[in-house]
DNA sequence: TTGAAAGCGGTACCAG
DNA sequence: CTGGTACCGCTTTCAA
C-alpha cells in the first residue's frame, strides 16, 4: 500500500511528475519515466483506488447485472460472466456483481453512488425492468441481449432470427422438404428474448422456402430428456428429414439418443443444426453443424461499446446484431427421399 | 448523483452533522435527523464511492476470487457465488469479481489498490496458489473450501468427512453389510479439495464399522451417464445394498435409472444417500435423502468472518466445518438380506 | 447536540 | 519536460 509520495520521493521527482509518467497523460522523459517506473515497482506501488475514483472522477469498475433466477442456465451464463469479466479487464476495467436483490436496486445504487463508470446487462428479458431504469440513469449501459422495447438502449446480440433462417436454408438448400425445430420449454419463451426470436426467425425462413415446418417445445410432464426424445420423435413421425435444435445440452443428446433408438443415421437419413448454442456441439457422440452463439463476441462488443461511451465519442444507441456463422461439423447432407 | 454538501443546505445544517446523522456514528437530535433523512430522500444522496473509500478508509466491497476452470461444474459454482453475494449485500457489501487471469494477479490487485476491504476464496484446489498470498497480502481473506495447507488461513467448509461417516452409519444402523460409494471422475480428486474428504471419511466409518466397503470413480471412455451406471452396476454386482453418491446430479439421475433398470426398488432392495450436493435431491423421480452441501451456510459464515475481522476484534484463524444435517427423503431401509 | 476544518491519496490545471 | 497546488466529496477530530 504504498503511496505516490513514496514513489516520487524514491525517484527524486514531484508526485505529479509521478501521476503523468505512470498514466502516460503527458509526455515524460525517457531517463525519469524509467527511474519512477522503477520506484514504483520496488515498492509495489498501485494508485489507491478511493482517490483514483475522488479525483479522476473514474471509477474503473463496470457493473455487471444479472438476475440469478432459479431457471437460469448456469453453464450459459458463466459463459457470459466470464466473457464480459475477461473483456473488462482486458480494458483495464474491474467488474462488479450485482446479482441478488431487485435487479434494479443495485443499478440504481451503483448509479447515484457513483461506483461504476458503466452497466453490462446480462440475462434480458423481454419486458426486462432494467430497460426502463437504464433510461433514467445517467450512467452508460450496454444491453447483452434484446428486450421488446429497445428504443435509446444500446444492445448487443446474435442475429437469432438470421441464425435460425440460415440454418432453414442450408436444410433447403440440401434438399430438405420437411424441417423441425425442438425448442426450449414454454416458460423460456416468456423469460428469455431469444427463443422467440429463434422461432420466429424459423418460421419465416421456412415459409419463404415453401418447405413445412414443425416446431415443438420441451412441453408436459417428465424430464427433459424424456421431452426432448419425445419432440424429436413427433418431428420425425411427422416426416422431417432436418431438424434445427434450439435447446440444452441435455437436450440435445437426447435428441441424438431417439434418432440413434430409432436406427435413423446422421446426417444419412436426418440432418441436424444447433442454433444458438454456447457448448461444444462438435463433442457429442455425433459431432452436430452449428450456429452458435459466442458470449466473447457480444460481450466483447458490450464492453468496447461502454468503453467508447466514455471516452467523449458516445456511439449511437441502437441494436447491434452479430452475424450468425456456420460451424461445420458434417450433420446435415441430402435426405434419402431426395437422392 | 446529489452531493452531501447539497443535503446539508437543504436540512439547514453543516456536512458534519449530515454524515453522522446518516452514519449513525455520533447521536443527532431526532427532529434533525428527521429533516436530513428527508432531504436525503429528497435529493436521491448517496454518499460518492470513491470518497467515503478514501475518507473513511473502507471501501464496502469484498472481492471474490473464483478461477472459472473449464472443469468448473457450473451450478454448483453459480450457488456458491449468489449465496456469496447475498451474504455480502446483507452486510452492506458488494461484490467485485475476480475470475480470468492468473487467479492470485487479481487477489494482489486489488489488495495493492485498496479496491476491497476483504476477499472470499472460492472453488478452493487442495495446493492453491492462492493460499500462500493470502497470506502475505493484509486483507482478511476468508476460503470457502479447504486447501491441503491451511496453517493461519481462515477456513469454512461443511464438514465432508463427517458427512460421509454419517452416511455411512446411517446405513450400517439400518442393517447394511456391504456398501458402496459413486464418486466424481478421478481428475476431480486432483482438482477439489472435497471429494478426497468425502472420500477418506467414507473408508474410515466403513472400516470403523466393519462393514465391507467399494468405491468407483467416474472412470474411463463414455459420457458421464455411462460410467454412472456402470459404477453404480459394479457396487450392486459386488453386492452392495446401500450405497452413497457424490457426484453430479447427472450421474445421480443415470445411478438411478440402472437400479431401476435392474428391478430393484428404493429402499426396499437397495438405500441410497447421497453426500455433499447442492442441488434438490428430493427432485428425482426417486427422491434420495441426503446430507446436502449448502452454499448458504458456507457463504454466510465466511463473509460474517471478514466483516469480524474489519470491525476490530479480528476472529482466530483455523478452520471451521460445518456440521452435516441429514435430509430425510426416505430413500434408506433395512436390506432385504437383513430383515 | 452541532459546526469548522484537517486530511484521505490522487488528478490535472497553471506556471515555469 | 517538470513542479506546485487546488480541488474531488466525505469522514472524523477538535472545539464550542
Amino acid at each position: 500500500m504504498a503511496k505516490i509520495h513514496e514513489v516520487a520521493q524514491a525517484a527524486g521527482v514531484s508526485i505529479s511528475t509521478v501521476s503523468y509518467a505512470l498514466s502516460g497523460k503527458r509526455p515524460v522523459s525517457a531517463a525519469t519515466r524509467a527511474r519512477i517506473e522503477a520506484a514504483a515497482q520496488a515498492l509495489d506501488y498501485a494508485p489507491n483506488a478511493g482517490a483514483r475514483m475522488l479525483a479522476g472522477r473514474r471509477t474503473h469498475i463496470l457493473a455487471l447485472t444479472e438476475p440469478l433466477r432459479p431457471d437460469t442456465h448456469a453453464p450459459t451464463h458463466m459463459a457470459f460472466v466470464l466473457a464480459s469479466s475477461i473483456a473488462a479487464r482486458r480494458n483495464d476495467y474491474d467488474v462488479l456483481l450485482l446479482t441478488d436483490e431487485q435487479a434494479s436496486a443495485g443499478m440504481r445504487r451503483v448509479a447515484t453512488s457513483g461506483l461504476a463508470d458503466g452497466i453490462i446487462v446480462l440475462d434480458v428479458a423481454p419486458d426486462d425492468e432494467r430497460v426502463e431504469l437504464a433510461r433514467r440513469i445517467d450512467l452508460p449501459t450496454a444491453f447483452v441481449g434484446v428486450p421488446d422495447d429497445s428504443e435509446g438502449l444500446m444492445c448487443v446480440d446474435l442475429d437469432f432470427e438470421r441464425a435460425a433462417g440460415d440454418a432453414v436454408d442450408k436444410l433447403v438448400t440440401a434438399g430438405h422438404q420437411v424441417i423441425g425445430l425442438v425448442g426450449h420449454a414454454p416458460s423460456a419463451y416468456q423469460l428469455s428474448n431469444f427463443p422467440p426470436r429463434v422461432r420466429d426467425g424459423y418460421s419465416a425462413a421456412a415459409q419463404a422456402a415453401g418447405v413445412r415446418a414443425e416446431f415443438r417445445m420441451l412441453e408436459g410432464e417428465g424430464d427433459v430428456q424424456t421431452l426432448a426424445r419425445r419432440a424429436a420423435g413427433e418431428l420425425l413421425d411427422a416426416g422431417a428429414t432436418g431438424i434445427l435444435l434450439h435447446c440444452h445440452d441435455t437436450a440435445h443428446a437426447a435428441v441424438l439418443s431417439e434418432v440413434h433408438d430409432r436406427g435413423l443415421e446422421v446426417p444419412q437419413d436426418v440432418s441436424i443444426i444447433s442454433v444458438g448454442s454456447t457448448f461444444d456441439t462438435g463433442a457429442f457422440a455425433t459431432p452436430l453443424s452449428a450456429y452458435p452463439l459466442v458470449p466473447k463476441l457480444s460481450c466483447d462488443l458490450a464492453v468496447e461499446l461502454l468503453v467508447q461511451s466514455l471516452s467523449g465519442e458516445p456511439p449511437e444507441p441502437g441494436v447491434r446484431l452479430i452475424a450468425p456463422t456456420y460451424l461445420d461439423n458434417g450433420s446435415v447432407a441430402t435426405p434419402r427421399a431426395a437422392r
